[in-house]
DNA sequence: TTGTATGCGTTATCAA
DNA sequence: TTGATAACGCATACAA
């Protein structure tokens, strides 16, 4: 069933049964009942290979994230692929890994399969040492590229992200300024978000006259960053001599296993012991006590990300390359902020 | 860059440049050399969207999920892009939500992007009321089609799902096993799976002889799905004067509302109160006591599922129609099994 | 308002 | 082993 049986059936050229279908004005009512009955009657769909083939695209966005079953990109992913359908556009999604020649990889993927644009979920994709962005800006050279919590300033490039730095640093002082002053930061990532957050912890301790010791600052490698994981390294920590009033972290599941050490240690929260996660994910509700956490606005960045990626293929001159949203301090029962 | 321009750089014909793309045995080497020499030059891609045209197909499988930020699934549709994806195919994401309505229409969608199957993720999509699957059926006309988590006997429909109603069966037989007589059912979900569940509980009741209490079987709708939500359900329930040792959810955000209910009561667990969950996440592990739950074993599920569709699309005629694999019970702190 | 003719970039058939 | 050409199904410029 194509174009043409519809054209027999109906007595028409091609061309007007095309015309109905994208709505063309120019077709006399008559005309067009006619064809939209033939077409309804038959269950004719447009064969969308062919209408892309002439007009090269098929309505479809590339989206990358690491991976789609951590908590925090499946909601990215779940975000945008609802509101890229509003504006009808499908969402091919690959779950690239952390590898970046896999990223490598995928990217040359999508780009073959002609999506409109690229859509990249996640702060592990800008890299700091810049060569391995290449790929990145390469891409954009063919098709638009979104960053969902990432920045890199090149041509075609958007990003959307929330300022984690300042979020840290906040946080920080809130610990600060409740008597907190023995802190340790544990964090699992070192991409651009994860050193912006680093530097939001040192900042603060610095503003506050406090002294930056290296054993405070603690890095969880991948594979340890889960409940059991960081419980054992603030075990370590602890045992190795090291004194904490307060602990942030860079994750929720961090901070649970801190709460979990806690526990098992006797210590009392919030009393011996602030704690605060970044994320503010089921889990910050789940754990007890509940946790302190930071919510980073991941529907409002998605959101935006979007409609600027629509802008720009409305070509609105007026795009911003770059937006930051300002994260928000959600207080559980972790800490206990007299002041703020 | 198109197959011509490549044929006009090596002097040979579009047919070869196409021949040695495709990695036809009958080109020679030499030919063949100086073709990829240069594709690789000229950094020449196909079209995707001409080869669609001719094949019928481009290569790509469109899962639908409910939800891809509800962990459960999106590790689904995280375990199903991989392997798909190493099988050569792309993967189009469409998160329907719970709307039937809506469903269908992802479904046409998703038909007339002409993909190669749909996989539906989750045990929402088919319906007790047979009618509603109608659209299953009729896309299965089509193309294949692959349930995780769900059942339909119909022709090109194939199945993959968890005995979700033995591992009921299997805790709730360990409650009374261990002494735990007066327990309360809380569930979630009227889907074939939710149906399977409740059955598994009923069915462990009746073969224990204990009678079945409707005030000791609670539905939750969606929107107290939560950890509050669950916790306050568990409380009116408490206050309505039901006396309970054992509770069993289908799944574990519930369990953790009824572990923030039971610390707010002052109740021992396990002393006092028996509590389960299902699925088998990273809450299970987060809340305190930790939770004994249901493992589904959703990584076979998926995996075996995307095998399932190669067989089908090799035409192997030995496929399987419907595959049952068995859950894991993961017990925690929340139980004490003193006999299995 | 409608129809004709062409191009989009492949793959596959058939002939050489 | 290679080449010429039809077919895939649509959108659209141009003509009527």
């Amino acid at each position: 069933m194509n174009i043409y049986d519809i054209s027999k059936k109906t007595g028409v050229s091609i061309a007007t049964v095309s015309r109905v279908i994208n709505g063309s004005a120019s077709v006399s009512e008559k005309t067009r009942a006619k064809v939209l009955a033939a077409i309804e009657e038959s269950g004719y769909t447009p064969n969308v290979f062919a209408r892309g083939l002439g007009l090269n695209t098929m309505k479809t966005i590339g989206i990358m994230c690491a991976d789609s079953s951590d908590p925090y990109l499946a909601r990215a992913v779940y975000y945008i692929e609802q509101d890229l359908r509003k504006n009808n556009y499908d969402s091919l999604l690959l779950c690239t890994g952390y590898d970046h020649d896999v990223k490598v990889k995928c990217m040359d993927q999508l780009l073959s399969k002609r999506v409109d644009a690229v859509i990249l979920v996640g702060s592990n994709y800008v890299e700091f040492n810049d060569e391995m962005n290449d790929y990145i800006r390469n891409a954009a050279a063919t098709v638009p590229v979104m960053l969902v919590n990432g920045v890199l300033n090149a041509p075609n490039i958007y990003s959307t992200l929330c300022d984690d730095r300042a979020a840290i640093y906040e946080v920080t002082t809130s610990f600060i300024n409740n008597g907190r002053k023995k802190l340790v930061y544990l964090y699992n990532s070192r991409s651009y978000s994860g050193m912006k957050k680093l530097g939001g912890f040192t900042d603060a301790l610095k503003d506050a006259g406090i002294p930056i010791k290296k054993d405070r600052i603690v890095f969880i490698d991948s594979h340890n960053v889960s409940v059991q994981g960081a419980k054992k390294i603030v075990s370590d920590l602890a045992k190795k001599g090291v004194k904490f009033d307060g602990i942030i972290a860079a994750d929720d599941i961090i901070s649970v296993g801190v709460l979990k050490y806690a526990k098992e240690s006797g210590l009392s929260i919030p009393d011996d012991l602030f704690v605060a996660g970044y994320n503010n994910f089921d889990i910050s509700e789940c754990c007890e006590p509940e946790l302190t956490s930071v919510d980073n606005k991941l529907e409002v960045l998605c959101r935006h990300c979007v409609s600027t990626l629509m802008s720009v293929f409305a070509e609105d001159k007026s795009v911003p390359k770059r937006t930051v949203f300002s994260a928000e301090i959600v207080e559980r029962a972790t800490t206990d902020f007299k002041i703020k």
